[in-house]
DNA sequence: CCTGTACTGTACCATTCGGTCCAGATTAAT
DNA sequence: ATTAATCTGGACCGAATGGTACAGTACAGG
């Protein structure tokens, strides 16, 4: 029922195609003009749209860790098992490795060590984006415990803590140019030390 | 024996500091009048000892590299054993989560994901740095295989990997807020898994 | 003391930064 | 057709960016 002249583009659209670039390039490497030319519009339209640099990255920001956490509940849901789940989850480092000249790893990681706590907003965003997925890992943990492939008397929140651990620091080896041969060895280890 | 007026500063020193700054704030975060301020330079010293931003943070994070491969080499040759190493060093995170309200990590990591492979030669810089580091993992990992205390069928330079990575994931959980005990249990969860 | 060397502070440079403003174009409802 | 709403491109803004040029000054060797 808006009155008046319609939209030439696509808000959702822009955010996502705003999110990509934040994603690659990080907040202060992402320019406005950057942002301008990925979207496509205009100065003003995307002033009107978005009320400055910092709040289309907090809603850039936002978006990922919700599309990324959905997803990962999808999946963890249509999985055969938890450890199936954990351990395709973690190959996604290596196919990364193996695909990518250009690995833009998880975007929530990649913000927290531009920003390391200086901006108290982003900083929450942070703290629970990682926080929900860590849940995911967890949840993932014990229905493997419940289906028997890992140990029952081991602690599930802990087990997801170290799993988000483990999957961050195997974005940084394919960061750091590791073939993915050898981080495709890491995942093993990491499976390995659930048993 | 130097003809003309003396330095009036410490250029190792100027480097030094530069390079906490670096670290701190990443490169596009700090800005050539913060390097100014921190080292106290005025901005021609600043240009004839040190060519650009560029190159001085080239040199920065060369430095830093060095500087953590031998101390780290010196912190494996001083420790009673090749596991207390390495458990010493992944409660460096611990400490930094305690200590620390904004945690810098380490900054070669930083680098890696602030620049993602887009400068070559920062990104050499990277991949030798990690290189280093983790053959000095690897070395522990064979001496706590000699005494005994990791088991010698075990991959040495797999395992090297598998901690460095693991020490990156612990660094990500700082940075995401996590309380320092709850990134101590991840730390005994690693060290488990070397068993 | 003199001369050559090299440091120092300041003024200056073009460019880019994020952001504002406005005149005009375009549309929907009346 | 008129009106009201709201989009669009482009001009413009002050501040900050990385970097240069230069005149003046302090020092060492002779």
């Amino acid at each position: 029922m808006s009155i008046g002249r319609p939209l030439e583009y696509d808000p959702a659209k822009a955010l996502d195609v705003a999110m990509e670039t934040f994603w690659r390039c990080g907040y202060e490497g992402t320019s406005l003009n950057d942002l301008l030319i990925a979207t496509g519009l205009s100065k003003s339209s995307f002033y009107h749209a978005f009320n400055s640099k910092h709040q289309i990255f907090q809603r850039a920001l936002t978006r990922y860790s919700d599309v990324l956490t959905e997803r990962l509940r999808d999946k963890l849901l249509a999985s055969n098992s938890g450890w199936d789940f954990i351990e395709s989850v973690m190959m996604t480092a290596v196919s990364e490795a193996r695909e990518s000249d250009c690995p833009r790893g998880c975007m929530i990681v990649n913000v927290a060590t531009e920003f390391s706590n200086r901006d108290a907003r982003i900083g929450k965003l942070v703290t629970d984006g990682v926080k929900r997925i860590t849940q995911i890992f967890s949840a993932a943990v014990k229905r493997a415990q419940k289906e028997g492939s890992i140990p029952a008397e081991k602690d599930p929140n802990l087990l997801g803590r170290y799993l988000l651990s483990s999957l961050s620091g195997l974005r940084t080896l394919v960061k750091a140019g590791n073939s993915h041969t050898s981080i495709a060895g890491v995942v093993t280890v990491i499976m390995a030390s659930l048993k």
